[in-house]
DNA sequence: AACCCCTCTGCACACGTGTTCACATAATGG
DNA sequence: CCATTATGTGAACACGTGTGCAGAGGGGTT
């Protein structure tokens, strides 16, 4: 060992070994002193424990997953983490996950880098790959199953062998939000959506779209923004660009951020009333949609549920990996507040 | 192999021994064919990479980590997710740890149950754990430190080898806002913090009271509370109880998240007009403290700079694990805003 | 005494990878 | 022609763990 090496190797982690040394038996006496319903002498058993909790030692989990176990490491893709409605999501998945035992290796970001990045991770010998929206490609997913690694998707649905789905149903309810606005009066109704890459965008569109058919109506407007709350604003402020009767009287947004950004545009720099000028409905019900500052008139996309219903098919998928793959559709609720 | 084992026994996955046999190669060429610096036939390397294309071979990180190189796995132990500075620093870690090719294992939560998972986190060979403030006790800090894991701290310092921490001067920001409300006239000075055993909240707790002190006058009055928006109104709530020439003119908070609580508190349940009736000040200058809705007098406690320093610190501590502990100390800016 | 069961223990292996080592072949230089 | 170097290759090992296997005792039963 060089001058150098001693200085800047990284310093070793203490293993089975050194207990073993510490604690004057053999390795695999320690390896069992681990294991619950090992034969070993229960005194033997107490001074290795001693000895471990001395020297700091825990097995080294990714040794002991060699052995052809579970790694406990689950990949959790997020979408984009500054938006509310993902990064409540991702809490309520890592809390979730944490209390089974489940590690979540975070994947953060949205575009072709993300591809890249997944791509990387499973380098890692992953227990599930859980993907929020649609915030990787079909590569990755492929990939994932060439490495016999189950994916289970949230928010958006795809038909494959071992491949697991939680989704909203966008259409119907968009289209129940639609009737409301409809039965309230409005006539001109704007949509707000996201890229049109996002097969949930999609679904809601339709799901407006086909509502107004069935009442006579065409959608007034549509505008693409990115589901950010700066988005929205924007969005808002190209649609009250044209002219004040050619303005819709409603607007529509493909979630809460672009709703609260559209609102505070509509109210702070238009000076309009809402909702007596411009009704606003959103998507998703967010925390920050009841504070009274918004008050938001939304369709709930229960982050709870959700959550609960991916962990059951995470849980049934490594009880048993050959299951047929299943689709939880999720109801979205109405919510009548202040902005219709 | 029994009937059982075939059904509920998990596929392998592709180890570079499939490879090899497919490409009719030895699995020492594989692992080669992988090594950008290694001495291996071009033609073999082509055959060998096609191979690894068609059955989607990626080499075990694991595995390989046993060689005594890093893992690219880093601990990273977040508070309250669904608080939104808590969120917000979380979101700029991942994409940041993403982009350094090292991957976050993210731990939520707070609270005793918070240290127990940590605990079992440390099974793994991270390459360094990140914590986020108060959310773990010493006694995870003194695990780490036996397995050799350097642990960098985020919003709190403790003085520790092998321990980097970056922090915020809360006491010199508090009074500096303290100062300013003075100057504005204020004298009834309240304060909603959180809880005592935040070493961060202790430290503006400090600065606003010797600002104070400094003036001849004394804290107005204390409440704690839990650093949620719930909890920031709840404060407000209890603050305003009081008989109104009791009332505090002014009311500083420990977090952004608690003054947004308190705010729509004293504007839409008590009726107060801010800042006429109440002045407001909180810390963190969260992106909504911004918005229009709120127009929040805050301490910027700047999170793109505080990620970049703790990546600063994980990079270098990386580079040479006996370099000696640093501490960074960042510089809240005082947001005058609508306020105060 | 002969036998078996139960408890306890250490050796040895497997897991998947990167790398060292020894060796083989080809190319180059004199 | 030989000597030397450059390039390519597979066997073998190390990493840290859990577990199968065989063996060693001890105690009880026939």
């Amino acid at each position: 060992m060089t001058e150098d090496d001693r200085h800047s190797r990284r310093p070793r982690r203490i293993t089975a070994a050194d207990v073993a040394a510490k604690a004057e038996v053999s390795r695999s006496a320690v390896s069992r002193a681990f294991t619950p319903n090992a034969y070993l002498d229960k005194e033997k058993r107490r001074r290795i424990l001693q000895a471990a909790l001395e020297l700091g030692y825990r097995p080294n989990a990714l040794a002991a997953s060699l052995q052809g176990g579970q790694s406990d490491l689950v990949g959790l893709v997020v979408g984009a983490m500054t938006n509310p409605y993902d990064s409540c999501w991702m809490a309520a998945m890592v809390d979730r996950l944490n209390a089974a035992g489940k590690w979540p290796v975070a994947l953060g970001g949205v575009g072709e880098q993300t591809d890249d990045f997944a791509l990387s991770l499973l380098r890692f010998p992953l227990d599930a790959l859980i993907v929020r929206g649609g915030s990787v490609g079909a590569s990755v997913i492929e990939s994932c199953l060439k490495l016999n690694i189950p994916v289970i998707l949230s928010g958006r649905v795809v038909e494959a062998e071992f491949v697991d789905c939680v989704s909203c149903r966008n259409r119907t309810g968009m289209a129940q939000a639609a009737e409301m606005l409809l039965a309230g009066g409005r006539r001109r109704i704007a949509y707000v959506g996201g890229p049109g890459s996002y097969s949930s965008d999609r679904e809601r569109l339709a799901g407006l779209t086909e509502a107004l058919a069935r009442a006579g109506c065409t959608i007034h407007a549509h505008v693409t923004s990115d589901f950010s709350v700066d988005g929205g604003a924007r969005a808002m402020q190209s649609l009250l660009a044209a002219a004040p009767d050619h303005r819709p009287d409603a607007v529509m947004c493909g979630n809460d951020a672009m709703a609260l950004g559209a609102i505070s545009y509509a109210r702070h720099s238009a000076g309009l009333r809402v909702p007596e000028d411009i009704a606003l409905v959103g998507f998703d019900d967010i925390p920050m949609s009841g504070w009274p500052e918004f008050n938001l008139t939304t369709l709930s996309n229960p982050i709870d549920r959700t959550a609960d219903e991916l962990m059951r098919l995470l849980i049934a998928r490594l009880r048993d990996p050959y299951r047929a793959a299943e689709t939880v559709w999720v109801e979205p609720d109405l919510v009548l507040r202040g902005t219709h």
